[in-house]
RNA sequence: GCCCCCAUCGUCUAGCGGCCUAGGACACCGCCCUUUCAAGGCGGCGGCACGGGUUCGAAUCCCGUUGGGGGCACCA
């Protein structure tokens, strides 16, 4: 069998999404089990909408979740404009066979011809045996065009619902659907594996192909990934950017692991696994053909596995981009694996340790109101008497407020609540005595203080 | 309007004619553990859209209905 050969085609009008990223993913997968070629192709031809960070956007973010030249198995970028010779060449070609033809009709001018906005090109122009204007391939009228396609089988396509479509302007400058076969044919590509907005494109291309003197692909159109409404993900709508949730604190393992699993499983119970497992077991024939909803609740789960299953050591450093740079590191380290089991999210990082640093912690009324209901000046009163004597590990310290809470008859559930907001600021965190003893004697009797003068005042 | 795709718990899926009393995961709800919150353990809730066939037998095959979605540019 020849080499497998797939391609990611994407066109950098945006910041890079989900869909996309999933999209490369298969064909990664496929590439690598296959010891094949990905090529890696930029759609660069509407000028009007490209800009370099785009193109910048789209490297980088397959260069986050693993799709990048250090593996043998990545080929290009290639830039689809660089080749718009050829794309002309194909269309001089097509003309001089007679497969496709000029045509001057304006879009007024159809739409007043058939009496509708959506009849679809009447072959108006077919016979004029024009020499200028646009070019549109001549279709044929009758029977159907099949394209065999691995995730949904065979589909077919009227002919006589399919219009003498366009393949180049007016003014010369080849046209998408034409680009993209002439790409696809000269790169050698085996299998096109993109979104099923392609599907209709598919049943051209399948004319274009053999027109072109060349045997068509493998098609496989993937569902598209949709939102809680169902419809497509958006980029106005929709939080897609792949950016995005990498700057949250997703981890790139833990995005490929959610992404591989948005229409299709292993076969087994396992949902957590590494990519170099899944890659032998993936085939597109089992992509599932449904669309499939991104959940984002779900991906968030996935990566506190991941993150909790981060050596110590590599969890504290991927925090660092979430703390503030003057914060001791030191201190930080104290607490991390405390966090580590806490968060699903990096940037949730925060808001776990930030009391260690903070001159005053960050209080929010809500908190302060919900947590200072059982006697807080007696408890904190009390507290604070034992503080100077008490021996600094967790053991004590917890022992000395569970015998303040008794006083008060307060278990150590309620008695807690007034110190912990006290030092922290929040009812939620990290274990109270642990973050005591690191915060140190001096500091946390500060912090009892204030909020008995708060308190008080 | 035309063409096309799709349909298993709320969500992602397993299932590819009998192993299904439909399995797992996320979410949700209990309980245990427990200094809060997590993590962990145990348990629970919850689904084959509907109607016809085919078959000894259908979540699985066929047809229809309904419901979702995608596409119909001299964009990509």
């Amino acid at each position: 069998m020849t080499e497998v050969r797939v391609r990611f085609a994407p066109s950098p009008t945006g910041m890079f999404h989900v869909g996309g990223a999933r999209t490369a993913l298969f064909n990664w997968a496929l590439a690598e089990q296959s010891g094949g070629r990905f090529v890696l192709r930029i759609e660069d031809t509407d000028a009007s909408r490209n800009r370099p960070e785009w193109i910048e956007g789209i490297i980088s973010a397959l260069d986050w979740v693993g799709i990048n030249g250090s593996n043998e198995v990545f080929e290009g970028p290639y830039f689809q404009s660089a080749y718009e010779p050829q794309h002309r060449e194909a269309v001089a070609k097509l003309l001089a066979d007679g497969r496709a033809y000029y045509c001057d009709c304006t879009r007024e001018l159809l739409v007043a011809r058939t009496g509708s906005e959506h009849r679809g090109y009447d072959g108006f122009c077919r016979d004029r045996g024009l020499t200028e204007g646009a070019v549109r391939f001549r279709t044929p009228d009758e029977g159907v065009t099949v394209v065999h396609d691995v995730v949904r089988g065979t589909v077919e396509f009227p002919n006589d619902a399919q219009e003498d479509f366009v393949i180049a302007r007016t003014d010369g400058s080849p046209l998408y659907v034409l680009a993209n076969a002439v790409d696809d044919i000269t790169q050698n590509i085996t299998h096109v594996i993109r979104g099923e907005e392609h599907l209709g494109n598919a049943a051209k291309q399948m004319l274009l192909w053999p027109a072109l003197g060349a045997t068509p692909p493998i098609w496989g159109h993937l569902p598209v990934i949709v939102n809680e409404q169902r419809k497509k993900l958006s980029k106005r709508r929709d939080k897609v950017a792949l950016e995005s949730y990498r700057e949250e604190g997703y981890l790139a393992e833990a995005m490929v692991n959610y992404l591989m699993l948005l229409g299709w499983g292993p076969g087994d119970d396992r949902e957590i696994m590494p990519w170099s497992e899944m890659v032998p077991l993936f085939k597109v024939e089992d992509v599932n053909s449904a669309s499939a909803f991104f959940d984002e609740k779900k991906l968030r789960a996935f990566n506190g596995e991941y993150i909790r299953a981060l050596p110590l050591e590599t969890f504290e450093e991927r925090c660092l981009p979430y703390l503030d740079p003057s914060w001791d590191r030191e201190l930080f380290s104290k607490v991390a694996a405390l966090a580590q089991t806490r968060i699903g999210v990096l940037s949730e990082i925060r808001q776990n340790v930030d009391f260690l640093f903070l001159e005053e912690p960050a209080f929010d009324q809500a908190s302060w109101d919900k947590a200072m209901k059982n006697s807080p000046v007696e408890i904190i009163t009390g507290y604070l008497a034992r503080l100077d004597t008490v021996s600094w590990d967790p053991e004590s310290l917890k022992q000395a407020l569970e015998e303040v809470g008794t006083a008060q008859g307060l278990k150590l559930g309620k008695a807690q609540a007034p110190v912990r907001v006290a030092i922290t600021g929040r009812t939620v965190g990290l274990p109270l005595f642990e973050s005591i003893e690191v915060l140190g004697r001096v500091r946390t009797q500060e912090r009892l203080r204030a909020a008995l003068a708060r308190l008080e005042g």
